[in-house]
DNA sequence: AAATTTTTGCAAATGATTTGCATTTGAAGG
DNA sequence: CCTTCAAATGCAAATCATTTGCAAAAATTT
């Protein structure tokens, strides 16, 4: 199943495991306590804080991302790896965004500003059609390497 | 100095104000703490929670923009009308970025998905030109906690 | 300036995330 | 397998940003 490797030093566990193996399953970056409280469901023993050391050495190590969605106060973290996505407002539906227009732009950056550019998020705030006919108002967004 | 009128119903006080005016010289969205210890400096009486709640009431209208950077877990703040800017990981200099490139890719996005786009914030990691030269390979270590 | 409504400050409460420490577990070697 | 030791875990307590209740103070309105 999850065959991300973890960096020289790290243990596999059980728990580790687990929580990458979840995280692949997502598309949507998930709250630490969401990750528990899944994992707990399906029968594997873990504590919160096992959850939280563990994502913040994968953060730290460039194998998770972590990030705020709007008007959200608790982190959410996803794989590094994963896909650009819109999501709406209203119904929280996600639409994967094939082509990241970023790469065009990263270059014009490099250009103009001589940056180096490391990583960038881009967020998207919208309404997804079918929403748009009902009411309308929140948001959000994606990530990228 | 240019004043922002404030929503129908909420009053006219000299912290509101002061907050409202230290955003507008801020290029870069601040720590709610960062805005009480500048205004505090600057002589101006307030207590934390009037700029927490401040804040919170002026984003809920939109004349503000909460967001998080990455690796920070404190939020920011910042007029929404400011521009897009690049940070530099290193020594955090700020480049303003004069032409988003969003446009095109919001055309995109409509036409694509169907979605309305109500506004987007993009973020860029990087290394401006200066730091480049002198802390690359130490890079590292300013990314981890 | 009195009446009404919003704001503020303070302190206490919250809630997410972190950490100290004793115990358990995984990987490596014998 | 069996031992060893660093790495990982669970639990509880600690942190730290942010929120909230309430009485007093400041803005508008009358």
């Amino acid at each position: 199943m999850a065959n991300i490797k973890l960096p020289e030093g790290y243990k596999t566990t059980k728990q580790r495991q687990a929580i990458l193996q979840l995280l692949e399953e997502n598309v949507v970056p998930m709250h630490a306590e969401d990750i528990y409280l899944k994992l707990k469901e399906k029968g594997i023993e873990l504590s919160l804080s096992t959850v939280y050391r563990n994502l913040d050495m994968l953060q730290r190590k460039g194998l998770v991302v972590k990030a705020y969605m709007l008007n959200e106060d608790k982190a959410r973290f996803g794989l590094a790896s994963k896909k650009n996505y819109l999501v709406c407002q209203e119904c929280r539906k996600i639409v994967i965004i094939d082509n990241c227009p970023f790469e065009k732009f990263k270059e014009e950056l490099i250009e103009v500003h001589g940056f180096d550019i490391l990583g960038h998020s881009i967020e998207v705030y919208g309404v997804c059609p079918e929403c748009k006919s009902k009411v309308s108002q929140n948001f959000e967004s994606s990530q990228n390497k």
